[in-house]
DNA sequence: TCTGGGGTCCTAGGACCC
DNA sequence: TCTGGGGTCCTAGGACCC
């Protein structure tokens, strides 16, 4: 196979880059983007350049921020307007290829494997980011490189407007020197428990004997340790990640609570929101989970898995308190969360809940007037169960 | 520096079926 | 009555990412 160009675009601070080029005032500026500072999850999503020059950061809390950086502009964050300008990015990476990968609402991938010359590369991407800094007014790094592996690391080495190559020739001495945690897809347990068995840079995984890793981390790291040689073979696939697997709200607390009857009404609330979203996607799911973040940080999470489609606010709630109610040990909540899963589109649901009962009106009148007692008898629940696996039947 | 909110993927065990 | 092995689904938790 013939060697592939990939590219790997990242929006550098995308939050606080968005609102320095729709409010133009705020260029050159500290800027974060936070939550309420009022409130204890009041803490910074994103910061400008000009912040991080004081030592703010992400996860920090806004009043530690402000006290490091006075003058600094915290804005309450706006999705819809991220969402704008992330549409338009990712029209803009389009014009160079079809092949572009959507891999969060600020980065992606780009297959340009079909350049007749891969020495062109370069060019593309100046061409590109120059165009993303005219166009939309947004900074952006990019890294080229034989694979979407590497081409991530790449993009991550020059920050701002940063363009990198990194070939494979180039592995031992650009990848290899960087600390274990510098690695995408290690995070701190991963490199705590490598660090434990003297693996303490990208080199150190790279070359290390197979049963001591398998060991350590178990099998996927076998995946690991192949890109720490800078081989990876995933294709750049624009339809990974086209719909959404799960949809789900979570809030942490103002305060610890342990009064029952606030915590139900924190599960209504959250279950609005999450039907209003389902709702917003078109989307139903047969899994409905709960998490509980206890005040000590302990985290535990309980779902179950039905043969009805929860996007409806009352049976959300009522499902949601009902497992909350069974399993909470009766300590203090730091965080409540609901997530619907095993989603799919009610497009099709409606359709196919349509053809059946013309079907049944059509020529199984008896059948429907038997479904119609079953949910009279049984409730909403059987009726559900009974088109499904009618529906098997017909398949 | 005591840590938000949105997700995805992986693993491992148990239930159940063939 | 005791038994293998594969496949799939469900649940819970862990890890990671932006």
């Amino acid at each position: 196979m013939a060697a592939r160009v990939i590219f790997h675009i990242d929006m550098n601070s995308f939050f606080a880059s968005v609102e320095q080029s729709y409010d133009t005032s705020l260029k050159g500026k500290p800027v974060a983007v936070a939550g309420d500072p009022t409130k204890r999850r009041g803490i910074v999503v994103t910061c400008s350049y000009e912040a991080r020059a004081f030592g703010v950061y992400t996860t920090m809390n806004v009043r530690e921020a402000k006290m490091l950086c006075p003058e600094l502009i915290v804005l309450p964050p706006n999705f819809a307007r991220y969402k704008t300008a992330s549409v338009a990015m990712f029209d803009v990476l389009r014009t160079y290829s079809y092949l572009v990968e959507p891999t969060s609402i600020d980065e992606g991938y780009l297959d340009l494997s079909h350049l007749e010359n891969p020495s062109d590369a370069i060019h593309v991407a100046n061409d590109l980011q120059q165009r993303l800094s005219r166009e939309l007014d947004l900074p952006s790094s990019i890294g080229i490189a034989p694979n979407k592996f590497l081409a991530k690391m790449a993009s991550n080495m020059k920050k701002p407007m940063g363009i990198t190559v990194l070939r494979k020739r180039d592995v031992p001495t650009l990848l290899w020197p960087l600390e274990i945690i510098k690695m995408h897809g290690i995070g701190e347990s991963t490199a705590t428990k490598l660090n434990h068995v003297g693996v303490f840079t990208i080199g150190d995984l790279a070359t290390m004997e197979d049963t001591l890793l398998i060991e350590t981390l178990g099998k996927k790291s076998v995946r690991l340790k192949q890109k720490a040689n800078g081989e990876d073979n995933r294709p750049v696939d624009p339809d990974a990640h086209a719909e959404s697997k799960s949809v789900g709200n979570s809030t942490t607390l103002e305060v610890d609570e342990s009064d029952i009857q606030e915590l139900r009404n924190i599960l209504v609330r959250l279950s609005e929101k999450v039907a209003r979203r389902l709702q917003a996607k078109q989307l139903a799911g047969t899994t409905l989970s709960i998490s509980i973040r206890y005040a000590d940080w302990n985290n535990v999470s309980r779902s179950v898995t039905k043969n009805v489609l929860y996007y409806q606010q009352e049976m959300i709630a009522k499902e949601a308190i009902r497992l909350f109610e069974k399993h909470w040990d009766g300590s203090a909540v730091r965080l409540l969360g609901i997530t619907i899963s095993n989603v799919e589109d009610m497009q099709d649901r409606t359709e196919q809940l349509s053809i059946f009962t013309f079907q049944q009106h059509a020529k199984e009148e008896p059948l429907l007037q038997l479904l119609e007692k079953m949910q009279k008898k049984f409730g909403e629940d059987s009726i559900q169960k009974g088109t499904s696996r009618l529906k098997k039947k017909e398949d």
